[in-house]
DNA sequence: TCCTACATTGGACTCAATCCAAGTCAATTT
DNA sequence: AAATTGACTTGGATTGAGTCCAATGTAGGA
């Protein structure tokens, strides 16, 4: 059952067939996905959802901190239901794979006062990027 | 002059009017700039250069290397010509402010083998996100 | 069961970027 | 200096991702 729906139930959400194949496409780990991709995957359990409902019920479940944006490429935006434990992210070149990755340190303690511009810095964002195994091996 | 102009000049490139306007709005540290700006700035100098060609031109620059893209949002990419010297960005959440920053340390190091999936990890790009001073004191 | 505020829909629209065929021109050759 | 030619430039059409909207449908409370 799906983690990611019973959060939603319990914030008091109009419970609609859409919303539940959205949630539910969007379990498991390493989870990446493309607002179409995410469409495509809905479209086989509730044949009629249409792209506008996908990009509504991606943009609340963003919005409501349930779900994360990720933006590797200048492609489209990927779909993280893994929003309760803040990692980055590692991408292959070569396939776009996407795996979940959480660095030893704090990569915000590395930037030094003097390279701050006084500015506030609230937030770090870091992506790794090579090419993986697969892509490798087929080189 | 223009350190930029004198290194793709050396590259063989065929002088433009319009090459060489555009490597001119590059000059200087600290510019993001879009191809939009640029082109709006192109013009200035030189009324009839199209869009079109300042696309390619800038795409020029980064496939020698010697302009890099950078995308801290979803919205236009930016055009930054301090390639030479790595660094990485500090952005203004409220203002859109880019501020090329050098972190001490090297964040490659902290992504640990069994983090790494396999991967031949090459690039790590971090991205810093705050309130620029500016925007805090017209809060 | 009825009501209505909220949710869904398809299509039009935006924005950044790319593509293209036709015209132009920088640099080499004569 | 003129001719040559392949690279460069141009405006407009096209693409891709995403947003907006007015009309229609429906979940959940009364
Ligand atoms: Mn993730
Ligand atoms: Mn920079
Ligand atoms: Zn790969
Ligand atoms: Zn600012």
């Amino acid at each position: 059952m799906s983690d990611l729906l019973e959060r939603l139930r319990g914030r008091g959400w109009r419970m609609t067939a859409q919303r539940r194949v959205v949630a539910e496409v969007l379990e498991g780990d390493h989870v990446h996905l493309t607002a179409d991709e995410v469409h495509a995957r809905a479209v086989e359990r509730l044949p009629e959802i249409s792209r506008a409902t996908v990009y509504n019920t991606l943009g609340e479940m963003v919005s409501l901190g349930e779900v994360i944006e990720v933006s590797t490429d200048r492609r489209a935006k990927r779909y993280d239901p893994n929003a309760h434990r803040p990692h980055h992210h590692l991408v292959c070149g070569r396939c776009g794979a996407i795996r979940d990755v959480h660095p030893s340190g704090n990569p915000m303690a590395d930037l030094p006062d003097d390279e701050r511009f006084g500015f506030t810095v609230s937030d770090v964002e870091v992506t790794y990027r090579g090419i993986c195994p697969n892509c490798a091996a087929t080189a």
